[in-house]
DNA sequence: CTCCTGTCCTGCCGGC
DNA sequence: TGCCGGCAGGACAGGA
């Protein structure tokens, strides 16, 4: 569930609790999530610094000062949790990694549903690893764009919906925002890509950017699983207008339909049928 | 090539 | 009350 709003809020955590600290040691509590943790995981970033710490699509990046780039995705259920050097860790069921700094900082990685993945990556070598030489540009960036938008749609004939899903196509959106967005556009996730106008194009781009960046600014969407790295919550969830409100209202037009659920390669779409077309 | 389905996993919730 | 089935879904692999 942690789209791009909720891995920027948990960088936007990670940033000045572990930057500039280095790694003392690294434990894990079992060999995998979805998939194995690296080979000599501990051997690899153990002595190292943390230079910065990234977002590129969902995924969290850690950079080491020695080559290496430590690479976290939450997947459907992952929590970073920040144990200041004032609290005391208390492991927790599903705590699956832990990493010990040199200020007493401790990061641990909880993840019920181990969905996520950890990888270790060399930092010459990320632009060509098969996790992210596909994905495409992030909403904020100046490539994307009504035009870029356009191109992209305009020979795929799948739904709108399953071409937002598409990292390649656009970098971060996850289910919620897609549906989020469409609403906002009065766009049917059923809709075809090659039928959308440039029109809607010059539509879809802003309410893009603007709904991912008022998710920011509200602390992300808190559903069963998300918290921040301090353990608060994100309130952008009672901002929705569409995803989990099946048979309630449209909130935003005067038609008295009700929010409709249909299911799209496996996913849940929630829309208002008269409001979107 | 493009699109779609299956797979991984646990916790929660509704129905009986 | 307890059990069980269904659902949640990000990203990749592989099939159509």
């Amino acid at each position: 569930m942690p789209e791009l709003p909720e891995v920027e809020i948990v960088c936007q955590g990670l940033t000045p609790a572990i930057t500039g600290k280095t790694i003392i040691s690294l434990k894990q509590n079992r060999p995998d999530l979805r998939v194995p943790f690296p080979d000599d995981f501990a051997k690899k970033v153990q002595g190292s610094k943390i230079t910065a710490v990234k977002r590129r699509a969902k995924y969290i990046q850690i950079i080491l000062d020695n080559q290496w780039i430590m690479i976290i995705h939450l997947g459907m259920s992952g929590v970073v949790k920040i144990i200041k050097p004032c609290d005391i860790y208390e492991k927790k069921k599903h705590d699956h990694l832990s990493i010990d700094l040199d200020d007493g900082t401790i990061i641990a990685l909880n993840d019920p549903r181990r969905f996520g993945m950890v990888l270790l990556i060399k930092e010459n070598e990320i632009n060509k690893h098969k996790n992210f030489k596909h994905i495409g540009p992030e909403p904020f960036s100046n490539e994307f764009n009504d035009k870029y938008l356009y191109d992209q749609l305009k020979n795929k004939t799948g739904s709108i919906k399953n071409s937002l899903l598409d990292q390649s196509i656009i970098a971060g959106l996850g289910n919620i925002y897609v549906c989020e967005v469409l609403y906002q556009t009065s766009i049917s996730p059923l809709r075809k890509s090659n039928k959308i106008t440039k029109k809607e194009c010059e539509n879809l781009v802003p309410a893009i950017i603007d709904t991912l960046k008022k998710a920011i600014q509200a602390g992300g969407s808190t559903l069963k699983d998300y918290k921040h790295t301090d353990g608060k919550l994100g309130y952008f969830q009672h901002q929705f207008c569409v995803y989990g409100k099946e048979k309630e209202k449209c909130p935003d037009c005067t038609c008295n339909e009700y929010i409709i659920r249909v299911n799209q390669s496996g996913r849940s779409s929630f829309y208002c049928a008269k409001k979107q077309k």
